[in-house]
RNA sequence: GUUCGGAUAGUGUAGUGGCCUAUCAUGGAGCCCUGUCGAGGCUCCGACUCGGGUUCGAAUCCCGGUCCGAACGCCA
């Protein structure tokens, strides 16, 4: 027996005027029961919207009223009646129903409200994130997060990139630098993979000249911010016979035509987070590192040297600095010091402690980091071993570079964070259904 | 990891030594109510993070634990 007849219609798809005297069926959650005596109104909230079902005491089936009265709050119902324009209704339309089915009823009290009435802490909405994404703000964000990802999709697709996939299960803690997980593979120890990097770049060798991948990353590290999180969701890229400038026009057009995709294709979300966006204008801001610490030091509140990595306040002050110049939020540093770069990225042949690497930002943080990368193998394996790790477990990735590799440039791009900036997000567990911080591995 | 802050009904909060058998909202139970849309009115229900201490008296002060938040650090 198929259950389809559970529901003929989404709230949103109800037109009255083309709908009739036809009979509709309408499935989803008890939003709320007002009942006011001679009149009874149950709203049923699916996850496109809501509807109002109404129902008049001398019109009405005693029966029928007395249960609808009797319903409890966010259970699931599947509703079946006529549609009738109603003025004073919302949306226009109110559902007369002919039968109202309890498929199955909820506990009470909740766990949280579901109607904007009273505020959730993130704890208490993390514990309890089925009852948190019935709240249409939660919802609206995720269904943000999915355009953001179609428009990536869509965009690296055309611009001929080839959808791929690394191992998320490796051998050996490969980069160095940020921790890994340790895991038990059969009777071996593995660990969750950080970055798709080395396995693109071995791609890039096959030939498969430009591919992009979507996928989780795994970072051990003790961090605790409201921008960080243990398990997170990569947007990478690499393509051959590019340098970093053409993969840095890549990833402002993909970034400022993710901005237009969701403001063409996610207006009811927008408007139910109350969110309006601009347009990043390409092309963004090409800082140098130079010029980015010579901004910090000029600012009086810290001192940097040649060499440093920026701190979390200088971020802040770069990013406050290029949008009161400019008015933009995305802005590009490059030329960064090799040496606080990693391995694999390329110094310039006439400078070799600037490396053709750059980051992206958005004014309040960081979002993509990317270079043009080392192609020759002796010059990667030195590399390697100057950075005091050990080539030996890097030959499944040495390998790849002695047998025709291609020079090639790519990026990764946090996705968390490029939604989380794009709608004003204060912290990252809010654009994660069910984040992984250090705190944090359930549910 | 460091520093600072916090924990009161299911949820969100007020309450800085006695006036607290603890405030308000939301919620739940019940009654009234024919146009609600955060419906309204009335009645009732439901809580001081845990352990120790100070005090005649502790939600309130002190010590420790647990959990949570913020900033920073860490983060190719």
């Amino acid at each position: 027996m198929s259950l389809a007849k559970l529901r003929t219609h989404y709230t949103t798809q109800i037109n009255p005027d083309e709908v009739g005297e036809e009979k509709v069926t309408l499935a989803g959650w008890v939003h709320e029961v007002r009942d006011l005596g001679g009149i009874c109104f149950v709203v049923l909230r699916d996850r496109e919207g809501r509807s109002q079902v109404t129902l008049v005491k001398k019109k009405t089936d005693k029966e029928l009223l007395d249960h609808a009265r009797k319903l409890i709050r966010e259970s699931v119902v599947s509703i079946t009646g006529s549609v009738k324009p109603e003025p004073k209704a919302p949306n226009g339309y109110e559902i007369i129903p002919d039968e109202i089915t309890v498929l199955n009823e909820a506990e009470s009290p909740l766990p949280m409200d579901t109607t904007g009435k009273v505020d959730a802490e993130l704890d208490t909405r993390l514990d309890s994130r089925f009852m948190d994404l019935r709240r249409p703000k939660t919802l609206a964000v995720f269904k943000i997060r999915h355009e953001v990802l179609k428009a990536v999709r869509t965009f690296l697709t055309n611009e001929g990139f080839i959808e791929s996939s690394s191992p998320k299960v490796v051998a050996t803690a490969t980069e160095g630098g940020t921790s890994l997980f340790p895991i038990t593979y059969f009777d071996r120890e593995a660990f969750l993979n950080q970055s798709p990097q080395l396995f693109k770049q071995i791609l890039m060798s096959g030939g498969m000249d430009r591919v992009f991948e979507i996928g989780p990353i795994f970072r051990a590290e003790e961090h605790d911010t409201r921008r960080h999180l243990n398990e997170a969701t990569s947007i990478d890229i690499e393509a051959s016979f590019a340098d970093h400038f053409d993969v840095m026009e890549i990833l402002e057009n993909m970034v400022s035509f993710v901005y237009s995709h969701v403001m063409e294709n996610a207006v009811p979300s927008l408007e139910t987070l109350g969110v309006e966006l601009t347009v990043p204008k390409t092309p963004f801001l090409r800082l140098t590192y130079k010029e980015a610490i010579d901004i910090v030091n000029a600012h009086g509140e810290e001192e940097l040297k040649w060499g440093d990595d920026l701190s979390t306040l200088s971020e802040h002050t770069i990013g406050k600095h290029v949008f009161d110049k400019t008015g933009e939020s995305h802005y590009f540093i490059i030329d960064w010091p090799t040496e606080i770069k990693p391995f694999y990225a390329m110094p310039y042949e006439d400078k070799w402690e600037i490396s053709k690497s750059f980051d992206m930002m958005h004014r309040t943080m960081e979002l993509s980091s990317g270079a043009q990368r080392i192609h020759n193998h002796d010059l990667l394996k030195g590399r390697i071993e100057s950075q005091g790790l050990d080539p030996y477990g890097f030959d499944f990735y040495l390998r790849a570079f002695r047998y025709g590799m291609p020079p090639h440039a790519g990026w990764g791009i946090g996705c968390e964070r490029l939604v989380m900036t794009m709608l004003g997000v204060e912290n990252i567990r809010d654009v994660v259904l069910f984040p992984r911080d250090r705190k944090r591995l359930s549910p």
